[in-house]
DNA sequence: TCTGGGGTCCTTACCCGG
DNA sequence: TCTGCCGGGTAAGGACCC
């Protein structure tokens, strides 16, 4: 029945892990089995982080506001996260899912793209490797679940996962993607959020089937390029290959206070705790950055934000905090705020800070990374590395930072 | 007791220099 | 010399994801 997946162009599986945070705080706590669970803060005004499968017939899930969500099911236990633990496990089902490929994607602490192609003769077929890859995980972690998809395409792959949660196993065979995709409603498109939703609602185009049959040169003077990957994403039309680790390109740090501040003093103290914070991460990540940002949210959730960039990149708290304090005098709006921010981007490695004052601008050092990734992509990062070879007098910069070799995330 | 925190990518507007 | 156009760079916001 799957003889034919030798002949995929490419074989991607996206796992999924089901319920993560819940799913591991009932692992860990055998009185919590079986029984209503929300992952998410006590008091104050968070929202659910995760919900448990036995709590979701109580039409909880995640991103709801607590109140709320205590509201719908009174009897939920709240456990409030625990993040470093999230952490571990998401290391042991990252180790496992590298057993079976080299090329592993990390989306999240729980999902994963894994790079499938070539491996059916090594693994067995499909549904051979999904059920392996399922147990691994169940072994591994001491009984946690996880969903796969597997199909040619990223796309398919992702939404393959989330067709039979929890425990599911969806193969989508290549050729049929198009067919498969066609009666889901255009929510289960990777990208279509709420927003979009509705415009393509508007557009009379309730599924799948509805994107993929519409006249693409209409959906993208309507909604513009994103129009245009969506009528894509629906034809089972996905190019993007599982890349392996990716170097992040900004920190923040930010936080829903307790009361709204309107006081210029009140939101500088903040500031302060968030710069430490970003420095703090910044400096166990081995990275400087070049712009810092300043984000509050009003009381009616405008966000607004401002930023700079500065001449020298830095990971110190001080300096960060002093740039965030006058980037407030940038807001027009005097509060009251609800959130408080402050962020980084333009990262580069410390060690390679003075190799930096080659290029004057983050335009500039971006064009340059995409130009020697392009490049590494098409000849190999060891030949594109040679340039430093040549016996010239001219002794080119070291630029293997900029493909990130060394510091990635590690979620 | 009504709305998190951490990210990425894209669009739009504006400024500036050629 | 002035004006308009164009493209690049940057800033701000928006949508989305988990």
């Amino acid at each position: 029945m799957v003889a034919a997946e030798t002949d995929w162009p490419r074989t991607i599986a996206h796992a999924d892990m089901d319920a993560f945070y819940a799913a591991i705080e009932q692992l860990d706590d055998p009185s919590l089995r079986g029984r209503p669970v929300l992952v998410g803060p006590r008091g104050g005004r968070g929202v659910v982080l995760t919900a448990s499968y036995e709590a979701r017939p109580f039409r909880v899930g995640s991103a709801m506001p607590m109140a709320k969500a205590r509201r719908l099911c009174p009897t939920a236990i709240i456990v409030p996260p625990r993040f470093e633990r999230y952490k571990d496990v998401s290391r042991t089902i990252m180790n496992v899912f590298s057993d079976f490929s080299p090329t592993i994607e990390a989306i999240s602490l729980d999902e994963a793209f894994i790079d499938l192609t070539g491996t059916s003769l090594l693994l067995g077929n499909y549904y051979d490797v999904g059920r392996k890859l399922k147990e691994a995980v169940r072994e591994a972690t001491g009984g946690l679940t996880v969903s796969v998809g597997i199909s040619s395409t990223k796309h398919v792959a992702k939404v393959a996962s989330a067709f039979q949660k929890p425990d599911g196993l969806t193969i989508v065979k290549h050729g049929e993607a198009k067919v498969w995709l066609a009666p889901l409603p255009v929510s289960r498109l990777w990208g279509v959020g709420p927003k979009t939703e509705a415009r393509l609602h508007e557009r009379r185009l309730y599924t799948i089937g509805d994107v993929a049959s519409c006249n693409p040169d209409w959906l993208t003077r309507e909604l513009g390029n994103v129009g245009q990957h969506l009528y894509s994403l629906a034809n089972g039309q996905d190019a993007r290959a599982v890349e392996g680790r990716k170097r992040s390109r900004s920190i923040a740090s930010e936080r829903t206070l307790e009361r709204d501040v309107y006081d210029k003093a009140d939101i500088e103290r903040h500031l302060k705790r968030a710069a430490d914070d970003v420095a703090k991460r910044l400096r166990g990540k081995g990275f400087v950055a070049f712009g810092v940002t300043v984000k509050l949210k009003t009381r009616e959730f405008k966000v607004l934000s401002r930023q700079h960039r500065r001449q020298q990149p830095t990971d110190v708290a001080e300096e960060l905090y002093n740039d965030a304090a006058l980037i407030l005098d940038k807001f027009e709006c005097r509060g009251p705020f609800r959130l408080v921010g402050l962020g980084v981007y333009d990262l580069i490695a410390r060690n390679e800070i003075s190799q930096m004052d080659l290029f004057s601008s983050g335009g500039q050092r971006r064009k340059l990374e995409v130009a020697i990734d392009s490049l590494k992509e098409r000849f190999g990062s060891d030949v594109v590395r040679r340039g430093d070879d040549i016996e010239s007098g001219y002794e080119p910069p070291n630029l293997d930072f900029l493909s990130g070799d060394d510091d990635f995330d590690d979620a």
